[in-house]
DNA sequence: TTGAAAGCGCTAACAA
DNA sequence: TTGTTAGCGCTTTCAA
């Protein structure tokens, strides 16, 4: 069995609050006393208990972090971003692949709720406002991260896609493209719905017309980004091409490298993503940067201020997207890849 | 105050491990008073607390999960394999960034002490054995995955990527290259210096003498992979040229493309790797593909055999990596992407 | 099949 | 500055 408190206290000679009290920095306590203690751990290479310890004090030092999936590097930059907050506090995190399964999320917040974890950072699926409600009501900081549900008032941290996608469309149209053909995920919640406004916005302003067969919605997979793609190219062959998502994008890179077309002589291609992959191998790219890392950040240390107490009314955060300047037609010299790839 | 189950107790007429018994599908129920216990339960919106739960059973339900970062596909890749094989057996999954740092590693260890997960999956950092034995005397099960300490006796569930840097250099000799150059990961632990040795191995075999000029090695990413392929072309032009880590191949095959060489018309390349994108946009690479998500899993696996009791003396698992069929001097063609991108 | 008592290891509140 | 007492919410052990 592993040392108790109760074993360090005998083994310095003072009482378990006395330790307790050292372990915790609290109060006063003599330094001689504190020396005695701080040796007897070390003896008995006594680690306090947390659960016992979280039992106590309603604090248990782990956040929930709930997302779609790890296996994906975008989720996984942001809890890049979730966990180095945590660990600068001294939290350890709970992770949970949601799948965007609204029942997979349930459980998952059922198991966070019963661990006590002092707060949630979260990527909520489409359907589930009402089940984060449940957990909202019952005290249980929460701070909404990419995504923001309508129905569910909580701090959120995103990236202002909407300019993203006005941005690339913006360049586009700046280059003198009018049939401008949009790739989107089918969904209505933020941000896949921003993207597609902004691009309508941007076309409009523009007073250029909006061809509705040009506009191609679906699941945010390169499978479908390369159906889409060459379903489009079936049809018609637009000079340029805003996509709303990256692993759409990969899909549909590969649709175009299949008919041959290069980019950005034979098609301009602009990409909101997060995929710096894409990035390395497709230098030809315009693109806007969603800041992952800084997305998760911000949603930890929100998160925090809330766990400290802080009881302000809950705000949105749009985080800018870099829109990268147009490359030259013809150039698609790589830039050097780095530690992110 | 949520409820507790002394609420759910008095609501139901019953006692508290009545209550207990019912959450726990223990021993025997009366159907009645189970259901009585049920709507209780349902009504007060109770959730059991796990912390309390675990502090008097000695089982916490949670696991640790370190790794070097999870900003980076192949970890992420592995922990999701982890993950699924928690979530199926109502565990939850602490994740811990150690970025390869022991100091990180050993921090993070004792918090999982402190928070008494029931075991660990850790993918350990070179100067870490030590500590993870410290861990282990407190009858702490540990699972490697990934490398592999060789002063450290637990369980390891790793890629044979011996055989997969052979079987790429097989396929290079058998292309009928003789000058092969090797690019690998500069450390002294398994798995890196299973590739040099897989390497080693079968130019020894073949007869081919090693020419150390065309053996560079270096750290773990793509920087270094721009790095160290520059100065090989700078000094000589090998015909192939095997690669050991898919970072340092995402560099390697940027500076090739500065150099203006086609692969594999001008030069053929074989990687191990994990990344999912390396595959999709270079589709002319042989390659030999480690199986991430079942390392994981299969960590996972024989972590909760060893949680269960099981005293056995520690395997060393080596997972077969699949080697990629040669593709021919000018198929560049991609295959269409997945999901896994 | 059910319940009463004890206690997991710690911290909060109060007292000295 | 230090200690005593009580109890966090649950499970275990023993008894009925």
């Amino acid at each position: 069995m592993a040392a108790t408190m109760r074993d360090v206290a005998e083994r310095a000679g003072v009482s378990l609050v006395t330790v307790s009290r050292v372990i915790n920095g609290h109060a006063s306590v003599r330094p001689v006393t504190r020396a005695r203690v701080r040796r007897a751990i070390e003896e008995l290479q006594y680690v306090p208990d947390q659960l016992a310890s979280s039992l106590r004090s309603r604090q248990t030092g782990t956040l929930g972090l709930l997302l779609p999936t790890i296996a994906n590097a975008f989720w996984t930059t942001i809890a890049r971003g979730v966990e180095d907050e945590a660990e600068a506090r001294g939290y350890s995190v709970f992770l949970c692949n949601s799948d965007d399964d609204p029942a997979k999320e349930s459980r998952y917040l059922d198991a966070l709720l019963g661990r006590r974890v002092d707060g949630i950072v979260v990527v909520p699926t489409a359907g589930g406002a009402a089940q984060l409600r449940r957990v909202q009501q019952r005290q249980m900081p929460i701070v909404q991260v990419h995504r923001r549900l309508d129905d569910l008032e909580t701090d959120s941290i995103r990236a202002d896609n909407r300019s993203g996608a006005a941005g690339l469309t913006a360049q586009l149209l700046a280059l003198g493209c009018s049939r401008i053909a949009f790739l989107g995920v089918e969904t209505t919640i933020s941000p896949a719905r921003d993207c597609l406004g902004g691009y309508k916005a941007t076309m409009a302003e523009a007073g250029v017309p909006i061809d509705p067969a040009l506009i191609l919605l679906g699941r945010a997979s390169p499978e479908t980004g390369y159906a889409l793609m060459a379903e489009l190219l079936r049809k018609t062959h637009p000079e340029a091409i805003c996509i709303g998502n990256g692993r759409l994008a990969v899909g549909a890179l590969h649709a175009l490298r299949e008919a041959g077309l290069q980019v950005p002589d034979d098609i301009r291609v602009g990409t909101v993503h997060n995929i710096a992959a894409l990035d390395a191998f497709s230098p030809s790219l315009i693109t806007a940067v969603q800041p992952a890392y800084e997305i998760g950040k911000l949603g930890a240390q929100r998160l925090f201020e809330r766990i400290a107490g802080l009881d302000t009314p809950p705000v949105d955060v749009l985080l800018p997207v870099a829109v990268s300047a147009c490359p030259l037609a013809g150039a698609g010299e790589a830039r050097i890849p780095t530690a992110a790839d």
